[in-house]
DNA sequence: CCGCGCCGCTGACAAATGTCACGGTGGGCC
DNA sequence: GGCCCACCGTGACATTTGTCAGCGGCGCGG
């Protein structure tokens, strides 16, 4: 009846320290503990986890990314994403990808606890004021050029960079830039850029 | 003999699973536990810890700054930064705060304990690796001025509003984004905010 | 005292950026 | 088919930004 449990975060401090605050409960036991995305589903498949905790930073695979493999390939193992900040777009497109339960850094260890147990019995849990900021957000209303643009922008690129590695004409690239701009209310690209990302839009 | 511990991190959950991975150790109590650099005298006074892990990312007032006060004014309470990532910059003002040891949260969690048993014996410990880049990057070539444009600069704002803000006119904020520019080797505006934050010359 | 570096400012110029009006395409719908 | 709409793409144009040269002032160390 013990709840196995994966854990996966780049900080190794962070990632033993939950390892420790989880093994306090009777019923939790940590059978794997990864420090990179691409980790994830080799130790889920050799360790059987009921759970996987996955932190949304991660090198060589996001935690977004991991989870869907997850959830394809490993599919008796239900994943919670466990991330620093409660960024509304996150939580979207964490469920998209198949994660069961969406808990943030900030919440007090009881609610990680709790989200895990009924994680486990079925349950999908989310932060009620998570939620509610996510529906009044909305969907992104970028479109896929607007959005590979700003992806680029957000590196440092000048116009005429942006353009070379998407393979438009400079004045195509300032136009999606100007339509993101007035689309975030943005007054620069830099806004732009740093609004969009907030919001979960890249 | 125990060393009396006090912890402050605005994540509460990373902050409570510290506390369970420190208290694993027979040699260590954590007496305090706080959220908000502000509150870290307060509780350092009444609690009277022997080591103070600071985080520096908090709200009301950053690590670097706890530090700075908390060493003045309770300076039986020695300091060891605990931080994400390993920002050059930021060991170089740790120190300069008067913080005794500098751990990144990549390191395992014996390298903590490690630590802060030292710091309790009186020696300063910094992750070798860190204090190399850190001599490697050397200090910060920007001007006090040339910061201020760059903080405002970050928010997204334009020349115009830097100008307003700082009480200066356009041409000199100018004059300072593109030493800025210069001094970073970045092309924009963008990059060489995103260059000078990186390396904690922000 | 003199030189040096930082500060604050100006003005002029070149380059990058933002805005606009416009055309083309393709999908949905009557 | 014809209409509408959203998206992609382009070029022309105004604005913003970045670069450069140079002004005076202040504080500090030789």
């Amino acid at each position: 009846m013990t709840i196995r449990l994966l854990l996966a975060d780049d900080q190794a401090l962070v990632r033993e320290a939950l390892c420790a605050l989880l093994s306090l409960e009777d019923d939790f036991e940590v059978v794997a503990s990864v420090g990179r995305g691409d980790e994830v589903v080799a130790a889920a498949r050799e360790h059987r986890p009921d759970v996987a905790l996955l932190d949304i930073e991660m090198p060589g695979l996001d935690g977004l990314a991991a989870a869907a493999v997850l959830t394809a390939q490993v599919p008796d193992c239900r994943v919670v994403m466990l991330t620093t900040f409660g960024r509304a777009g996150y939580l979207r497109r964490a469920m998209e990808a198949g994660a069961a339960g969406f808990v943030v850094k900030d919440a007090p260890a009881d609610v990680l606890a709790d989200a895990i147990r009924r994680v486990r019995a079925g349950e999908r849990v989310v932060d009620p004021a998570l939620a509610v900021a996510t529906l009044a957000a909305g969907g992104s209303p970028l479109t896929a050029r607007e959005r590979d643009v700003l992806i680029t922008a957000r590196t440092g690129a000048t116009i005429a960079e942006i353009a070379g590695r998407l393979y438009l004409t400079e004045g195509t690239v300032r136009n999606y830039v100007s339509a993101a701009i007035t689309k975030t209310g943005a007054r620069n690209r830099i806004e732009a850029v740093r609004i969009a990302d907030e919001r979960g839009w890249l």
